[in-house]
DNA sequence: TCTGGGGTCCTAGGACCC
DNA sequence: TCTGGGGTCCTAGGACCC
């Protein structure tokens, strides 16, 4: 028999950076905790809610956060501890059903519709938070709804530590009074612009008349703002979804500004190295190479380029990273390097075309990159980054 | 509040092939 | 020579999310 609504779970880890931490050493429970901004450039990945009773959110920079909380103890990032609990987190999980999609390190959707049958849904999501606060530490967020974007915004709406269902009948009371800004997938460039035409809560968007307007705000994605708005989305549950990285990159903001060419180049070279390494550890190959390049007025450049093979060698990936940025430097100081890496395949699935060996020209090359990386004091080391193309982004 | 680092997806133009 | 369409891949930028 057809079902006629679907379960879907949304469940979110409160805090989760700031959660790992406190699982870990429960002795920091009660006191304000900041992850990150721990550099005078950086910014807050993660604040605690005993931080946030001083004003204190994520995103916010450290700098700000020790001004607004002086005793505000602040940790660095650790992702090995997060993944942990990540893992964790999810294991439990999938005690309840195989049906799950990963949101992000902290979030994960359940297809909960054929686990629903004896059970009612709000007796299993009290079990699992109830077993992930008191097995593992771990508060979370549970929304219930007949969609995965219902599920999602009902999660949103009580934290720490709430449930929340969200029925096609509690549309009007609960999810159209909400302000625009909350509706997942309108960012602070859009919301604006909606604001500009009259559409301040998700309940002015089901009821905007002006077609015309809308489209000139939402473009090609208004008709689906609009459905998913009155509580429609076809979306489904997808295991594994994220199980094949589309990308791996790392990038880093420096202390101070770079002003030097070669300096830039050996951040380049260590980037490069680090993006490497992981992609090893993936036990993946790349095609295409991305650089990033944020001048110090927060202009950025973004350069890649496609080889017509894959790899996954160090050399070869920094000679396409030294070229773009050859190729590409702009007159400004530089705020931020990155290094990315797309088009990824798993090694086994790469029948190698080219071997580096065989060509000598590469070889020379790669003896030039190796005394390039170790020679940081070169006589050229000062030399002023040149004057080429101007940073376009604006 | 002077603004991190990890990602995903979408768009649009151009190259190139048939 | 004026000028087809369809499909795919590449590049750059932008919006968004956690």
């Amino acid at each position: 028999m057809e079902k006629k609504y679907k379960v879907i779970f949304h469940i979110d880890l409160n805090a989760f950076f700031a959660s790992c931490e406190i699982a870990e050493d429960p002795s920091l429970k009660n006191i304000p905790i900041g992850i990150g901004g721990r550099s005078d450039r950086g910014v807050l990945t993660t604040a605690n809610y005993e931080a946030r009773k001083y004003g204190i959110r994520s995103g916010m920079s450290g700098v700000e956060a020790r001004r607004l909380c002086p005793k505000l103890l602040m940790l660095p990032v650790n992702f090995d501890l997060y993944h942990k609990y990540s893992n964790i987190f999810f294991n439990l999980l999938h005690e309840y059903t195989d049906i799950i999609e990963k949101g992000s390190i902290d979030e994960g959707y359940l297809d909960m519709t054929d686990d629903c049958d004896e059970v009612h849904p709000l007796d299993i999501a009290k079990e699992i938070q109830d077993r992930l606060l008191n097995e593992h530490k771990l508060p979370v967020s549970i929304g219930v709804a007949p969609n995965m974007f219902l599920a999602k915004m009902a999660s949103d709406m009580k934290k720490p530590l709430g449930i929340t269902v969200l029925r096609k009948r509690d549309l009007e009371e609960k999810l159209w009074p909400l302000p625009i800004e909350e509706m997942f997938g309108i960012g602070k460039k859009t919301y604006p612009n909606l604001k500009l035409i009259g559409i301040n809560t998700i309940g002015d968007l089901v009821n905007y008349k002006d077609m015309r307007k809308l489209k000139l705000v939402l473009g090609n994605r208004t008709d689906e703002f609009l459905k998913l708005a009155k509580g429609f989305d076809k979306k489904i549950v997808t295991p594994h979804r994220h199980v094949d990285m589309k990308s791996i990159g790392t990038s880093s903001t420096y202390l101070s500004d770079i002003y030097e060419y070669q300096v830039a180049l050996t951040n380049l070279s260590n980037l490069s190295k680090k993006v490497t390494n992981r992609l090893i550890k993936d036990e993946s190959v790349t095609k295409t190479i991305s650089i990033q390049v944020r001048y110090n007025d927060f202009t950025q450049i973004n350069r890649s380029y496609t080889l017509d093979f894959y790899t996954g060698n160090f050399y070869e990936i920094y000679k396409v990273v030294e070229r773009l940025f050859d190729d590409n430097q702009g007159d400004l100081p530089i705020r931020l390097l990155g290094v990315s890496l797309s088009n990824l395949i798993p090694t086994e699935n790469n029948v190698k075309q080219i071997n580096i060996f065989d060509a000598p020209k590469e070889v020379t090359k790669e003896e030039r990159v190796l005394r390039l990386i170790n020679n940081i004091n070169d006589t050229y080391g000062n030399k002023l980054i040149k004057r080429g193309a101007k940073s376009k982004s604006k």
